[in-house]
DNA sequence: GAATCTATGTCGTAG
DNA sequence: CTACGACGTAGATTC
C-alpha cells in the first residue's frame, strides 16, 4: 500500500505523476480548477470550477462537484485514459468505443494530485434484494397464497422471462412478478405483458392469473391492476412476511443503546 | 481555495481534521483500510480493504473501490455526517431519515486525509435529451408525419402525463411518446397505457392513435407495437432527423486532426 | 455484441 | 412529503 500526494504541482509534474500512476494501476484523484467537455450518447460542457476528478485503473472516470451523489461528468469502466500537456495546460482525456464517447478534462490549475493503491476486499454482501424475496417465496409458496405451487423461475415467454411461473390450487397457471419495493404503473404493465404472452401461448380459452408481489403499491397502480384483472400480494423482501401496518409503532430494543454506553469512556471522542 | 492533506494521520488527528472540515463545508476524502456496514432500504456488509471515502458538504457519502463507476456503498445527499473515535478507531457514520438509513465506515488505518474547498461552476449544459427531441418536433411537427398538429405537451390522463398530444390530418387524436434512445418493451407498454386512458376518456368508439418516437426499436418491441396497433417513427434526439442508416459509413472531417497537429510542438507531451 | 431487467438506483418535478 | 418518469442511467445476465 502506498499513497503519493503532490500539493499544488505544475501541470507538467502532474503529467509525470499520472504516467507513473497509470503504470502502477493506481486509483488517482486530481483536485483542481477545470472545464469538462463530453461528447457521446449525448454531449455536454461544464464551465470552469474546482472539482475532484477520480481515475480508476479499470478506466472509470468520475468528475465530482461538492453536491450530489452522481458525478457531474463521468466515463464508465473500460475507457482509456490519456493525459497530455498542451500550451502548458494539463488535459486528461477518457475515450471509449461502443458507443464512441470522449470526456475531456482541461485544467487551469491543479491544487492536489494523489495516487493511491487500492486493492482487495471488493465483494459486498447485500441483503433485501428481489432475489431474497424469491427465495422466501420458493421456501414457502403459501406466502403468495395457500395452494400455490411454483413450477419454474425465469420461465421464458415472448415477452421475456417471468420471475416465477406456477399453478394455483386449481391448476390454473399463475405468473408472479416480484418487486423489492413499492410498485408503480410500470410493474403492472410488465406483469400484464407476461400474462398476455402466456395467454397467446396457452390459447385464448385458458385462464391465466397474474400476481404482483411487493411490499406495497401506489393507488393508481392498484386501480390499474384491478382493471386488468391482476392481483396484488404484500410481502416484505427482507422478512418474506407481510409488511407491518404503518399504524403499528416501532418496537426498538434497548440493547444498542447499552452497547454505546459500554464502549464510551474518556478516551473516546465525537464530532 | 484551499486543500489540506494529512499523510498517515492518527485516527484522532483525522477526527480533529474532520471536525474542522465539516465546519468549513469542505469536500472531504479519506483513503484508508476500512470495513463498511449499511442498513436501510436494503442492508450490506463489506469486509476490510483499502477504499476512497468521499464526504460532500451536502451530506452525500461515497465509498469507492478501484473498480466501477458506482460506489460500492453510499449515502445520498441530505444525510448527516458524524465522526467518532472508539477504542482508538475512527468511525464515520452517515444517517438519514425517510427512509431511515445508516452507513458506518470503520477505519483500521488511515493512509490519507484531504479537505478540499470546492465552489462554483456547477451548471452543466447538456444536449441530446428527450426535451431536445420534443423541441425538434414542436418546431416541425411533420417530422412525426405530414399533417400532424401538436395540441398539448404533458397533457394529463388517468395514466399520467403524455409527452405530446395532438391530432393527425384527419383530426384523429394522437398520443406521441418520446424516447431519446433505442426503446424496449416498457416504452411500448407506457404508450399503450396512455392510449387506453384516452380511449376511456374520449369514449370507446373514438379512434386514438399512439406513436412512439425514438432513434430505433428492438425487434420484440416492434412486434409488441404492431400487436397493439401502435406506430413507430425513427428520429434522432440530437438532430431531430431520421437517424443515419447503419449501413452508411461514418464521414469524419479532418479538421480535428489538423487542430491536433497545429497545437503540437516540442514543449507538449503525451502519456 | 444486442436485449432485457434490477437497483440501497439517483434525480427532477408536479401534486 | 409521495408519485411518476427520465437518465449519457449503471450493472448483471442471457442469448
Amino acid at each position: 500500500m502506498h499513497a503519493t500526494t503532490l500539493h499544488r504541482p505544475t501541470h507538467r509534474e502532474t503529467l509525470w505523476a499520472l504516467e507513473e500512476a497509470f503504470e502502477r494501476g493506481d486509483l488517482i484523484t486530481v483536485f483542481g480548477r477545470c472545464t469538462v467537455d463530453y461528447d457521446g450518447r449525448a454531449s455536454s460542457t461544464l464551465g470552469p470550477g474546482n472539482r475532484l476528478v477520480i481515475l480508476k485503473p479499470d478506466g472509470s472516470t468520475l468528475v465530482h462537484t461538492d453536491e450530489k451523489r452522481t458525478p457531474v461528468n463521468w466515463q464508465p469502466p473500460g475507457c482509456e485514459h490519456h493525459a497530455s500537456v498542451r500550451d502548458g495546460r494539463l488535459r486528461i482525456r477518457g475515450t471509449r468505443q461502443t458507443p464512441t464517447e470522449t470526456l475531456d478534462v482541461d485544467f487551469e490549475q491543479i491544487h492536489q494530485f494523489s495516487a493511491l493503491s487500492v486493492t482487495g476486499g471488493r465483494d459486498l454482501d447485500l441483503q433485501g434484494s428481489e432475489e431474497d424475496l424469491r427465495q422466501h417465496i420458493l421456501g414457502d409458496p403459501s406466502l403468495v397464497e395457500p395452494g400455490f405451487t411454483p413450477l419454474e423461475t425465469e420461465r421464458e415467454s415472448t415477452a421475456g422471462p417471468m420471475d416465477i411461473y406456477g399453478k394455483d390450487r386449481d391448476d390454473v397457471p399463475v405468473v408472479v412478478e416480484l418487486k423489492r419495493r413499492r410498485v408503480g404503473p410500470s410493474a403492472a404493465s410488465q406483469l400484464q405483458r407476461y400474462v398476455e404472452a402466456l395467454h397467446r401461448e396457452l390459447g385464448d380459452g385458458v385462464e391465466v392469473r397474474g400476481i404482483l408481489v411487493a411490499p406495497s403499491v401506489t393507488d393508481r397502480t392498484s386501480a390499474l391492476l384491478a382493471e386488468q384483472g391482476l392481483e396484488f400480494v404484500a410481502l416484505d423482501p427482507d422478512t418474506g412476511q407481510p409488511p407491518e401496518d404503518e399504524a403499528s409503532g416501532d418496537v426498538v430494543s434497548d440493547s444498542e443503546a447499552e452497547d454505546e454506553k459500554e464502549t464510551a469512556d474518556e478516551d473516546d471522542s465525537d464530532v
